[in-house]
DNA sequence: GGTCGACTAGATAGATCGTTCTAGTTTTGG
DNA sequence: CCAAAACTAGAACGATCTATCTAGTCGACC
């Protein structure tokens, strides 16, 4: 039981971030959601919505590769577990009424040029996609600098598709996304 | 003199929106870069705040439509146009230390999910976009479904390249996304 | 069994938010 | 030239924001 109201608080902000973003956000609405009170909240997080912004963006970021790694991991053809990826995310975005899609996105668009923080903490978390995937990619064989450039386009892709669907809730632009991701993959993999 | 006040308030609002997003964004702060009083916010958007951001997105959504016209119109060869206005954004991006990318993607994300108003604002935004660049490339001879593909992939790999150069303070994905768009022009229409 | 740290609980403070208010100035039209 | 409209100006309001504060509960360990 114990350890377990700072999990609640971490997911409550994870998702509302993800959501609705940093700024638009208020502690209050966290705590009210994760079920607990004020003082816990600066018990476990000292600096105040600065450090759990810092920290849920960095538990998220983790997570959400963990997930990319669990469609593409080196036990399931590569194109195949992209294009799974891709058809998960938008299934998702459907059944959230296009609320969940890329959890960190907002904060980095909000916080990029007014908070050095936590636009550290997203590039970060972008770095670490960027790594694990051309780490993923090269694995295939393909050239380091290739592998990378592939991973940074199709993770363009896939965030701008996020931005198009959740305003234009439609998974037009996702799926889209996702058809060009795998083509450049096939291709790529094929010479 | 007079109508000037307004054109500085929705000025300023496009700017500090683009920068910080909607909610990161004070009126406060908006009137005191735009020079303006209180009174002139309210007698020009009697709706508030919200009024002043649907009118801001839809503003800042056509003059950067306008500006992208600029760059691929019909009197410049595409892949060029389109290569051109990669380069300009990456440029952009380094001369305003990653503060100005596209002006309506980060209150996309903040309102998709809690304000109905602002986000039927940027879908009208992005639908007019996808609109003015099928037709574009359709002129070059693309069936119409194909060219809206290609743009709506161009455009989410322009958007999600703007979030990731912005966090990570690099132009690498801008130029990547840029490359990964003409190549796809230039497949396209080489059939 | 008693003490200390971990954690819960919520009232309260102080700043800032968007908005409204009254009042004054400038511009415009008859 | 005067009256009405357009616009400027900023003080003030209630709501809400993050953070702090005091008080109390719980469980673990000596």
């Amino acid at each position: 039981m114990a350890g377990d109201t700072k999990e609640r608080i971490l997911d409550s902000s994870g998702e509302l971030f993800r959501r609705q973003g940093y700024m638009g956000t208020g502690v209050k609405q966290i705590l009210a959601e994760a079920g607990a009170p004020f003082g816990s909240l600066y018990h476990f997080f000292p600096g105040g919505k600065a450090e759990l912004g810092a920290e849920t963006v960095r538990r998220s970021g983790l997570l959400y590769g963990l997930l990319l790694g669990e469609f593409a991991g080196p036990e399931v053809e590569l194109a195949r577990g992209i294009r799974n990826f891709f058809a998960g995310a938008a299934e998702t975005l459907v059944e959230t009424d296009y609320a969940d899609a890329c959890p960190i996105a907002t904060v980095a668009l909000e916080t990029s040029s007014t908070d050095e923080e936590l636009r550290q903490a997203c590039a970060d978390v972008f770095a670490a996609w960027i790594e694990g995937g051309t780490e993923r990619f090269a694995a295939e064989g393909l050239p380091r600098p290739q592998a990378r450039a592939l991973v940074i386009q199709m993770l363009a892709g896939l965030e701008g598709a996020f931005v198009l669907s959740r305003a234009l809730r439609s998974t037009e632009p996702v799926e889209l996304a996702g058809e060009a991701a795998v083509a450049a993959i096939e291709a790529a993999l094929r010479d």
